[in-house]
DNA sequence: AACTTGGTTGGAATGGCGTTCCAAAGTCGA
DNA sequence: TCGACTTTGGAACGCCATTCCAACCAAGTT
């Protein structure tokens, strides 16, 4: 399936020759500027010159080929750490730059949903957990508080993703204030009065402020309850 | 398309006759007996004893239906409430019904992430909001309280739907220790720390505890941060 | 320089999906 | 009984991920 390293130094390759990475960042390039319901095998093999069996036989389904744009992509992300000397800026820090990965690439939170186990789901978990290392949770505490900060940016980014699938099949509207017109609507009043009264916090909120604000939460709440000292 | 007030007194209909509801019910059944994949236009045409067809003149795509499943037992869920006096405890145990849904129906949680806006969101949204405002929590803050809440369910959801999915596929059951093996394995010792020496919990912690841990850390955060007294 | 070998290529074929089409059948007011 | 309208369900369409496989190459061997 390709990455023999004998064959780094051994055989030559050609210089066009066809690779995982490149395969990859292809990948990537569509999915980023035509969307998730672009990437098929065939506008895939395309783009890259070629027909879909090439790609297959670097790697071996399509849902490689999005697990491994996915870990790039998050990885990037993770490897920009700032390593303040306040590890509480610190972890707020790596939130804020998950968050704006997501932001500009919306289908990295489908996938990161997709599938369990992922290798990007593994970066994930490790970064959070060591800036929690930082913030000397107890010890028993911090599989309990890493899990819930990766549910919560799991959660957030699979609205996104699902935000931009819908944003790009309706047309350029602004998804959430639909949403928002929907929950005042018909009887909503009456029936959803909470959804009802909130509507419009929904279309007008900042979501990186919405964000942030739900991790902040969350660490007060794991500080409080966990916090050894 | 179906649903027409008219017709209930109107037209009398066949006793066999297909409608929304039966449709939807027959889907149910079919996801949660046979997982998400089995359910295609052909299976649910056969398990009714009709063609696709008929399907859609009431339907007007799988998404549909699946929403309209999805919100059929996320309303149900939500329907059993409990009302105690202590507004504390009612959230708890709303939020653990909302957990056991999933955790019986891992379908529903794909479903809840797949698309913006559906009915069965507000509707959690909306009794999560209720909730919260018995808890009188202070009320600029109780629409950022609402959906970091409605978040982190749709995390864990999200992880439940992936994993069902991937259990069915590989035939076995404990997904989870098999992807704590994978966190335990090659040099990650070294390269991810953090994973490595809690892998263990993954595999053997329990799930609807973790999952309550992580919506008391963040109903803590909230309390704190934003109770107005 | 020809021959062999095995990884690589890419176009064609496969099977299954969601959805649409449409002729036949059913139902009702007149 | 008739004509209009809804409902049915099987066939057909277009697209998808994936597999197949004959041709293609760049070494090693002679």
């Amino acid at each position: 399936m390709d990455e023999n390293p004998k064959r780094q130094q051994g055989r030559q390759r050609r210089l066009d020759a066809l690779t995982a990475s490149k395969i990859v960042d292809a990948a990537i390039t569509i999915l980023d500027s035509e969307g998730e319901e672009a990437l098929t095998a065939r506008t895939l093999a395309q783009a890259l010159a070629t027909g879909p069996g090439a790609i297959y036989h670097h790697l071996k389904s399509k849902q490689a080929i999005l697990a491994a744009a996915a870990a790039e992509l998050v990885t990037r992300a993770i490897s920009r750490k700032p390593r303040n000397s306040d590890p509480g800026a610190d972890i707020r820090a790596l939130m804020l730059t998950l968050f704006d990965t997501i932001d500009e690439h919306p289908w990295v939170g489908a996938q990161l949903t997709d599938q369990p186990g992922q290798p990007a789901l593994l970066e994930l978990f490790e970064s959070i957990g060591e800036h929690l290392d930082a913030l000397r949770i107890a010890r028993p505490s911090r599989f309990m508080a890493a899990s819930a900060l990766v549910n919560y940016v799991l959660g957030v980014a699979s609205q996104y993703a699902a935000a931009a699938r819908h944003a790009r099949q309706v047309g350029r509207t602004d998804v959430l204030a639909d949403i928002a017109d929907d929950w005042r609507g018909g009887q909503r009043s009456s029936t959803h009065p909470f959804a009802y009264s909130t509507a419009h916090e929904l279309a007008e909120h900042d979501e990186r402020q919405q964000f942030i604000t739900g991790v902040e939460f969350l660490l007060v709440g794991i500080t409080v309850t966990a916090q050894p000292s």
